[in-house]
DNA sequence: CGATCTGTTGACTGTTATCAACTCCGGTGG
DNA sequence: CCACCGGAGTTGATAACAGTCAACAGATCG
């Protein structure tokens, strides 16, 4: 499945979502990009910043925040096969900082190339919608996990998300996801202190819940974790794997340049 | 201002989010729609229901709720000129609760309206687009309500805001704003106890910041709560009032039935 | 005029933040 | 090879903010 660099996992992630056929998906092998490798903690995309190109990210993690480097709330996080920065497609201005969890690559798409893609295909217009309306039903829902769940309850629920959100792309396969992220940053996307995040974590430990070791998170519960946060699938908008068109081939992604 | 129920706060609405002509917005005067009257703690949408109308705020205040009457977290409140539920426009389904905040007025606009709206006008479809993404960057800011300040800042900056769209429609003249909803409902959307609510209220009066009256809370010292909350407006990505378009002229809406 | 909802107050409890110290690890440079 | 260093994880003590419970007052509405 790790052919180089490819565009697969947005093709996954968007045939989660609409009704796309094999053509529409084929048009994404025309995809102009640049690539580019970010390391932990640094930033993309500047509060006030406007940018003319989305953010396709294709290996790591990355997370809107509300301040530069460590500090700062996150508000989102991104897995491979999103596009972090939709919102720049109609509004140049960037709101916030995207600053990669862990070393990331990412694909830097022209705007022009979305919109020449909705406008040639309107299924694919209507997956782009599906997939702004899918982050808006994200974010709605860790609103509620702010406001409305203990420590241990929303960090169960947020790692419930990411490894639904992997598997929807073909990763985190046997519960085993890459967790290149520290304690620090679960807990800004938890708004907990990070004292309390490394207590909670350590609490879904000596439940069997979880193993954390390194770089990579076990879960050893799934429906443990799931009865714990009280987690439903659904507000994701996307659908059981495998039933949707897949593209039909996808090589390495025309690789331009590659800068630190 | 107040020509019976008039589209007029739709047209500001729109018309502070992007560049629409006069002609865009004459368009808006052909809207069919049905007036419904809802009384406090009404449910509007069912979470689960299939909606193929937008409901257009023209009265009070409407919120998403998690759980239905009083109970639940309030995710997202709507004032006049809102379109409540944009996502239904390209997915039915609805997720959450609308529920009304103190009685409300609504206009039921058919889908299709605003599908033929934005295949006419590229404009308006343009636009239609941005008030989704000010509804997306709402949210976030929710979050960071949520998530990094206490109750007294929380509730400052839920009533700074609000007070910014009511005035981005020509509501709250003189900071004096309608306030239909209880301090419970207050809670809910920030998050915090109904009884903890009151006393952060009570904290508010005691600055000298507010005075809430019956159903009018008056806004005493507008920047005092700006800057207690640390509020700032750029976020709602509205310009400020009467720089854009105004429609030439918005009779009555046809007012097909008014149900209870 | 009673019933119910809303607002208000006090006492108590509990979750979580904060502070501080310490360990462990990986990297870096001498 | 070792000493050092910074970041990450861990632990305990304490404090603060907010939740819960309970009771009552005032308003509103049938």
């Amino acid at each position: 499945m790790q052919t180089g660099f490819s565009f697969s996992k947005l093709a996954d992630h968007l045939a989660s979502l609409g009704d796309v056929t094999v053509e529409d998906l084929d048009l994404l092998a025309e995809m102009p990009s640049t690539i580019a490798h970010f390391s932990s903690h640094q930033t993309i995309l500047r509060h006030g910043d406007d940018s003319h190109q989305c953010c396709l990210l294709l290996q790591g993690y990355l997370s809107w925040r509300n301040a530069e480097g460590r500090d700062g709330q996150i508000t989102s996080i991104s897995v491979p096969g999103d596009i972090a920065d939709p919102q720049t497609l109609y509004r140049p201005r960037v709101h916030g900082n995207l600053i990669a969890l862990g070393p990331a690559v990412v694909a830097l798409v022209p705007h022009r190339f979305f919109h020449e893609l909705s406008a040639r295909s309107p299924a694919m217009s209507r997956t782009l919608l599906l997939m702004l309306l899918s982050d808006h039903a994200i974010q709605r829902n860790w609103m509620i996990n702010l406001g409305s769940r203990d420590a241990l309850t929303r960090v169960a629920h947020l790692l419930c998300e990411i490894t639904t959100r992997l598997q929807n792309v073909g990763l985190a396969k046997d519960f085993r996801l890459a967790s290149p992220f520290t304690q620090s940053d679960l807990a800004a996307a938890c708004s907990i202190s990070p004292v309390h995040a490394n207590r909670t974590i350590q609490e879904l430990r000596r439940c069997n819940l979880l193993q954390w070791h390194g770089k990579t998170l076990t879960i050893s519960d799934w429906q443990g974790l799931v009865r714990l946060a009280g987690f439903d699938p659904a507000y994701l908008g996307i659908r059981p794997r495998d039933q949707g068109a897949r593209p039909t081939q996808l090589g390495p992604a025309k690789c331009v340049v590659a800068p630190a």
